[in-house]
DNA sequence: TGTGGCGAAATTGCATGCAATCCTTTATAC
DNA sequence: GTATAAAGGATTGCATGCAATTTCGCCACA
C-alpha cells in the first residue's frame, strides 16, 4: 500500500467537493446537475457522479427529480422554517453533551478553529461562510456522539445551503462574537449561559436568513466548479 | 399514465423490501448480502441492488466494506448505547410537538396502529416486531416535521436492528401496554406525563435489549427473503 | 500437524452502451 | 397569430462487460 493511501474513494471526494461548493456558494441553489458534465469535469463516468449525486439528495442538499436530472436543492421558506427551528433544539443536545465532555483539548480545538474564522473573514467570503457552519459541526464532534454528529452536519449543510438562498449576501450569517462568546460560555462550564448563547445566536442567523428573500432564477454554468475537479481528478482530499 | 403509476422506482421498492426483512429479522445482523444473489432474487441488476445497498448503508443499517460488500449492520454495544440515548432525546422532542398539533384525527391514526399492534400480538412475531418501530415512526409524522421524521425512522429503524442483536428473542420488545398509556397521556394533552412515559417506555426498551448478548456468528442464506423478492418482481408496494 | 504462499474463483469498482423519457424546436392547422 | 402536434436532441434509467481486489482452496514445506 502507497504511503498516502487514499483513504477514501472517489465518490467520497467528489462528494465533499461538490458539497463545498454548494456550501461556498459557487454552485447555487436551483442550478442544474447534468451527469456528464460533471463527469468530465471531474474525470470520471456518469456512475460515479450518480453515485454522488444520490448521496447529496440524501443529505437534502441536492434535489433529485425522476428523469430529469438532479439540481442543487432549493428549500422552500417552510422546509427553511423546520430546519432552523429543529436545528436550535439539536445543538440544545449538543452544548448539554459538549459541557459534559469538556477538558483543555477540546478548549484548543474550539480555539484554533475559531482563530481560522478569524483569519478568513475579511480574506474569503465563501470560506468564512463555509468555516461558520463547520464549527457547530466542531462542536458537534466534541459531543462524542456519531449519530448526533451525522444530524448536526446534515442540518448545518442544509442551513448552510438555505442560507445562500435567503440571506442577504453581504452579512456575516453567523457571527464570530457569537462563537466567541459561546466558547467562553463552555470554558467556564456554565451550560445555561452556553445554551442559552447558542438558542440566541441560531434564531438571529435564522431571523437574518428568513425574511430577506433574494429571488433570483439562477440556472446552468458549472465553470465555476473547475477549482474542486481539479483537486479530485489530481487525487487531492 | 397507468391508473397505479408505479409511485416510486424499483431502487425504493427495493429498498423497502430488505429494510423490511431486516426489522422483521428475516436478514439478522452480519449476514452477507452480495449483489448478484440479490440481484437475481430481485429480478434487477447488480446497479439497483447497488443502490439500494448504498441507501441502506446511509440509513446505518447495512454495512459497506470497500471491496468487500455489504452485510447487515452489526452495532457495536457502544453503538446501541448511543443510538438509544440520542433516540430518547429525539422523541422527547416529537412527543413535544405532536402535543402542539393534537386533534381526533391524529388520535384516531394512533388508535388505528395501536389496533393493528393488538391484532398481530399473538399472530405474527416479525411483524409485531415492525408494527412496535413504526408506532414511533407515525408519531414522528404526526409530529409535522419532515426532518425530524427522517431522524426518527432512521433511529427507530437502527434501535430495531440492535434489539435484533441484543434483545432476548420473545420479549415484546416494546410492550403494546406503554403505547396505550402514551396515546392516553397525549389524548388528555397531558404533556409532561406523555413525555415522562415515552421516556420511561424507551429506557425500558434499551434496558430490556442492552443487557442480554445473543451471540451467535450467522452468516449467509437469504432464501427466507423469497418472499420480499415476488413482492418487488410483482411490482408490489 | 501446522504454516506460508500461490493460483483460481468469487465479488466488487467502474465505464460504457442501449433503451426509455423528457424537453425543445419546428411545422402545420385553425 | 396562437395553439397544437410531431420530430429531433439531450439526459437519465438500467444492464452488461472488463479490470481490480479479495477470498478460499490447495499444495509445498517446515
Amino acid at each position: 500500500m502507497k504511503a498516502a493511501d487514499k483513504a477514501k474513494h472517489r465518490t467520497d471526494m467528489i462528494s465533499s467537493a461538490l458539497r463545498s461548493a454548494i456550501l461556498e456558494r459557487v454552485l447555487m441553489p436551483g442550478m442544474k446537475l447534468p451527469e456528464d458534465s460533471l463527469g468530465e469535469r471531474f474525470g470520471v463516468s456518469r456512475t460515479l457522479i450518480r453515485q454522488s449525486l444520490e448521496r447529496l439528495a440524501a443529505e437534502g442538499l441536492v434535489e433529485l427529480r425522476r428523469n430529469k436530472g438532479a439540481m442543487v436543492a432549493k428549500p422552500s421558506l417552510e422546509e427553511a422554517r423546520d430546519l432552523f427551528e429543529l436545528r436550535t433544539q439539536i445543538e440544545d443536545l449538543v452544548i448539554s453533551r459538549v459541557i459534559k465532555n469538556m477538558n483543555p483539548e477540546i478548549l484548543d480545538e474550539l480555539e484554533a478553529h475559531l482563530a481560522k474564522e478569524i483569519a478568513a473573514e475579511h480574506a474569503s467570503e465563501p470560506i468564512s461562510i463555509r468555516l461558520a457552519t463547520e464549527f457547530h459541526i466542531l462542536l458537534a464532534k466534541l459531543a462524542g456522539s456519531p449519530v448526533l454528529l451525522r444530524y448536526v452536519e446534515e442540518i448545518g449543510y442544509r442551513c448552510g445551503l438555505t442560507l445562500s438562498l435567503y440571506a442577504r449576501p453581504h452579512s456575516t450569517d453567523c457571527g464570530i462574537q457569537e462563537h466567541r462568546q459561546i466558547i467562553d460560555a463552555l470554558a467556564k462550564g456554565d451550560e445555561e449561559t452556553a445554551r442559552e448563547l447558542m438558542r440566541h445566536h441560531l434564531t438571529a442567523v435564522a431571523d437574518r436568513a428568513l425574511f430577506t428573500t433574494v429571488e433570483g432564477g439562477p440556472l446552468l454554468y458549472l465553470d465555476a466548479l473547475e477549482p474542486y475537479a481539479k483537486k479530485v481528478r489530481d487525487g487531492g482530499a
